[in-house]
DNA sequence: TGCTCTCCTTGACGCAGATCAACCTCAAGA
DNA sequence: TCTTGAGGTTGATCTGCGTCAAGGAGAGCA
């Protein structure tokens, strides 16, 4: 049973999230800095990395895993509001309470700063807070293209779009390309699904279904997804010729 | 008929939204610089200020007026994305091309700088730079509480979400406090309601009359609204208690 | 005084998706 | 081998909101 997180230890230049995390424009002297006010920290599928109101004394980048950010209401009605895939930031500078709920979906390992030195760090180097300005640009963007999602699509449309967005991600981090049939494993229950979509995990469930019937996508199990047209795929998301911005 | 936009130029030091734009933090020689690139537009209301995928060879701030962001698809759809009041930031440095369709929805007066000077100053000027990063995140967070109102929220709900929002935004801008009755006015047509809370313009007239009809707000004609006791508008918004992070 | 246009309201009806409920599958544990 | 529980599927029914349609209110204009 291992409830606590891990704390270890490793070096920057293997980090396979270097050149894309909030520390991808740093020169080796600032990454040096960095490396001594940091820490890893590991989570299995299922823990809670942070509740919303709790005091939050650092930030930090997913290296490996997926977390999700979600905000609930009193009477139980959540809504998540972020999927963090390696690479992305936690945490706010400058604000000491966490402002959403962080859970890790999958095992989960990040690397973490105190959030004191990091806000030190940052004022005196551009290149840290040039790149969370650029990773938060793109994440504002991906909230709005949601926002157009949540607003006005039907559930087909949601399970297409987000099927769509995790089938690139995915190829964009594996670096796979081309155009043959995507493989890729959901790394979401229908319920996390649901709460992404703002439906119900009935209705998931059901339009799954109808998008497999209809063979827009091919399922093996409940998790591993084939894509045998992407842009099939991508005309049920409601949006064809539409680059599609990723953070 | 006045459908080209306007220009004319005024004094940093008399404007009105010079310590919460994204210029807030700048000292006299920094505002020197960018007084050097700006320049004023105007646009009446109901103009497009440019459209998603145009050429945006300006970035800038609103200065007075209501501006909108939308997105639409291609048959229609459309939902909104950001709300701009004064002093919020309109465009994307590093990005030349504009993502969303920006709409006067009022009268409005816009505080633009070139791009491409704009950028530069941007890397010489950590003050500009740390500015547009906090505004960035602030609106990341609205972009996410708004994920909630569209997800999970009835058509009440978001019609009183959309109330307090507007009534507390106003309340800042004009510095009014306390707990008396709120009175404003909406700066949206019912179909500008409904584009920003996913719904049908029909269905913001019936719940607007719903509301009215149960002592939640007071309405004088179509846009002047009285709230009486924004607790119980809070309390239908179905967030009590939620201090309300605001851009 | 009436025309026209924009914005808004209200009613009747239908449907997409929520709700309620039963059951399936699979893996872990005893 | 059986139990237990999490995650998922599917059916029946209900309902909130969309759709379609008619008409009101007010501003600008002739």
């Amino acid at each position: 049973m291992l409830n606590q997180p891990l704390t270890m230890s490793r070096d920057c230049g293997d980090c396979p999230i270097r050149h894309r995390a909030v520390c991808a424009r740093c020169e080796a002297d600032e990454l040096e800095k960095l490396d001594k006010i940091k820490f890893y920290r590991s989570f299995q599928a299922g823990q809670t990395v942070i509740w919303a109101g709790d005091q939050m004394d650092f930030v930090g980048s997913v290296i490996s895993g997926i977390a999700t950010l979600t905000q609930t209401m009193e009477d139980g009605r959540t809504q998540m509001v972020g999927l963090l895939l390696p690479s992305d930031f936690v945490g706010r500078p400058g604000r000491d309470t966490a402002s959403y709920d962080v859970q890790a979906t999958s095992d989960l390992v990040m690397c973490c700063f105190r959030r004191k030195p990091f806000e030190e760090l940052m004022a005196t180097t551009p290149h840290i807070a040039q790149r969370l300005l650029e990773m938060t640009l793109d994440e504002l963007d991906a909230a709005r293209e949601w926002m157009l999602v949540l607003g006005r699509k039907t559930a087909r449309e949601k399970i297409a779009s987000l099927l769509s967005i995790i089938a690139r991600r995915d190829a964009t981090l594996n670096m796979r390309s081309g155009t043959g049939p995507i493989v890729f494993d959901l790394p979401l229950t229908r319920e996390a699904m649901a709460d992404y979509l703002g439906l119900t995990l009935e209705t998931v469930s059901r339009q799954m279904s109808a998008l497999r019937k209809d063979g827009v996508i091919v399922l093996e199990g409940k998790r591993h997804v084939t894509v045998p047209d992407f842009d099939r795929l991508m005309e049920e998301a409601g949006d064809d010729s539409d680059g599609g911005m990723l953070a």
